[in-house]
DNA sequence: GCGACAG
DNA sequence: ATCTTGTCGC
């Protein structure tokens, strides 16, 4: 039901294109304070979607955004970039300071092309990313530290899973320019803030799409 | 071959 | 994810 409206030849062309991604990445910075999540919000419907980004400063909430917009590709497994992707690029593209990491609700290296939405809109944007997403999309889960274990994929590490404030499972893996070293450390560090900026990024857009509901004049 | 399948 | 009421449980 979710991939009939797409062509399976559109499916394979949108697929190869993604296998063949691939870019210099930039480089993550040294001093990491600016870090801001993005989320969506859709009303099926009549096909509008509300994207959010929420930026944290050095653990506070400094900036945030809103895109509004109408989505045309539908939801494809594995080609979520495509539905999803314009509009979370449109939210952080509206602040106006530049984060230095950015959080997806979604897959990066944990993927079947090893490209989730997190990648893609990573190097779109040209800032590195990571994706948090709440259930995974491929892999295994193998023990590893205390209240971190690892997501193995065809014998290789994907990423990472950790537990929630609700216990709840998560599955984190790298995005655009950042290796699985640079995202142990970002949770190690981190955690809090991207899992706050999550909050926020999916706060705002439900918001915010229950306002663009109530005035349909708007968009 | 069959089922599963980010949001 | 969204569409949706009441209902079960801590």
């Amino acid at each position: 039901m979710q991939n009939k409206s797409i062509d399976t030849s559109e499916v394979k062309f949108f697929e190869r294109i993604q296998s063949l991604v691939n870019s210099e990445p930039v480089v993550l910075s040294k001093n990491l304070t600016r870090i801001c999540a993005v989320d969506a919000t859709y009303s099926d419907k009549d096909r509008k979607v509300v994207a959010a980004a929420a930026l944290y400063d050095n653990g506070v909430l400094s900036e945030t955004s809103v895109y509004s917009g109408r989505f045309t590709f539908p939801y494809h497994t594995g080609l979520f970039f495509l539905h999803e992707g314009p509009f979370v690029v449109a939210a952080v593209n509206k602040l106006k300071v530049k984060p230095q990491l950015a959080c997806f609700d979604a897959q990066g290296l944990a993927h079947p092309r090893s490209k989730g939405l997190a990648t893609i809109c990573g190097m779109v944007l040209e800032i590195p990313s990571i994706g948090i997403a709440k259930t995974a999309l491929i892999g295994k889960a193998l023990q590893y530290k205390d209240g971190l274990d690892k997501l193995n994929y065809k014998g290789r590490h994907v990423g990472f899973i950790t537990l929630d404030s609700a216990k709840k499972k998560l599955f984190w893996s790298p995005g655009y320019s950042i290796s699985l070293e640079q995202l142990e450390r970002t949770i190690a560090l981190h955690q809090e803030i991207c899992l706050n900026a999550s909050r926020e990024a999916h706060r705002l857009s439900k918001i915010e799409i229950l306002r663009v509901k109530t005035k349909p004049n708007l968009h």
